[in-house]
DNA sequence: CGGCCGATTGACTGGTCAATCAACCAGAGG
DNA sequence: CCTCTGGTTGATTGACCAGTCAATCGGCCG
């Protein structure tokens, strides 16, 4: 029959995954409340994946790999520094307007989790560090921006802001219902190529 | 006799818990980790704190409120808003460097750790939060920091940077051996103030 | 001495889950 | 109609660990 992609099981509990891990945590979901939410038996997750751990894994690198694409993309645009790092930072905060439980698993739980899954893949996330650094590297060639400041610092600095603002309107200390995410990233490049004193 | 201080226990498990928090995380440390590393019993955990969580709790508020009180002193000097900033981010560093495990276990398993003791200390570490807002606010003020930046914005930038440094040189992401804590904090500061572009 | 009380001990219990696995079912092919 | 295959089921097992508690210790005071 057309019965085309038989609902696609593995897909269903990944979907299902984020949810209930944004909703309650890694740590505090069971393997049943994944399976509950994906309206699938327990040991089905265990057909499709080897481990809970692995669930976030695959979450992780999935997403992840598409935010070290848009870093390498950015950074391939012949533009200056300051419009590089707007995309990166574009590129974050629209992941997050477009699926925030993801977005919230993966800070919470891996970004911000070197202790335990973090470990894992640090590797990945240095990745990332390093292309935002490349883009420094290359702006003070250019003399587009100031060559006293080692670029992995910068690199890390300015990824260290994006990431506390997603937090802070993940966990509502900064009020994210009227955020315009598009004026965040505006604002944010200002503050970090500009500096908070006038120019 | 002269027998002092009689090696104050709670003092001893506290210590302990830092040691293995930091070597091995909040949740992969049994109870029974900490005793053994204290050299108590088990139950003597018991006695002195009502929980796991409670060991935890305790060493975070301990730390946290000299670092409240540092922004709180920093704002009260009248300098300028670039002065106050160094000031702050200097008592952060020098936490690390005075006591890398403990900031390790705070940033990691409190501070980064939204979803379970962030969630409950959001009170307190949104306070310092505000403490900072509050610097960048009355700089504004005095014409010293451009009035375009939202207060709490800059805050949270500048606090993610910070804290994204300390997790680098806390994973090794940032060799930290060879880190002059003070030059980190002024270059922060100037990053921050003046900008990663040239004046 | 003898009794009291808080500090200290560590075996034990209760509950929680991750992971396993043997059974079941549905469709495809013969 | 039968069989084979592999997705699907969920009860069960086994490990782990926080927290309890009854027993012991040791100093102090009358």
């Amino acid at each position: 029959m057309a019965q085309a992609p038989p609902a696609d099981k593995r897909r269903l509990i990944l979907d299902a995954a984020v949810r209930v891990f944004a909703r309650q945590g890694f740590h505090a979901t069971r393997v049943s409340d994944i399976a509950d939410e994906a309206g699938v038996a327990y040991g089905l997750v265990y057909h499709y994946f080897k481990s809970k751990d692995e669930v976030l894994n695959e979450l992780f690198l999935e997403r992840w790999s598409l935010l070290l694409v848009a870093i390498e993309e950015a950074d391939r645009t012949g533009a200056g520094p300051r419009e590089k790092l707007g995309a990166v930072a574009g590129f974050i905060f629209d992941s997050y307007r477009h699926d925030p439980d993801l977005m919230k698993v993966i800070i919470v739980e891996v970004t911000r989790a070197a202790n335990s899954f973090g470990q894992t893949h640090l590797e990945q996330i240095r990745r990332a560090y390093e292309g935002i650094a490349k883009i420094v590297s290359d702006g003070q060639e250019s003399g587009a921006l100031r060559g006293d400041v080692e670029p992995m610092f910068a690199s890390m600095a300015f990824y260290g802001a994006v990431e506390q603002l997603l937090s802070g309107w993940i966990f509502g200390t900064i009020p994210a219902s009227e955020t315009d995410f598009d004026a965040a990233r505006d604002l944010l490049v200002t503050t970090i190529c500009d500096g908070l004193e006038p120019r």
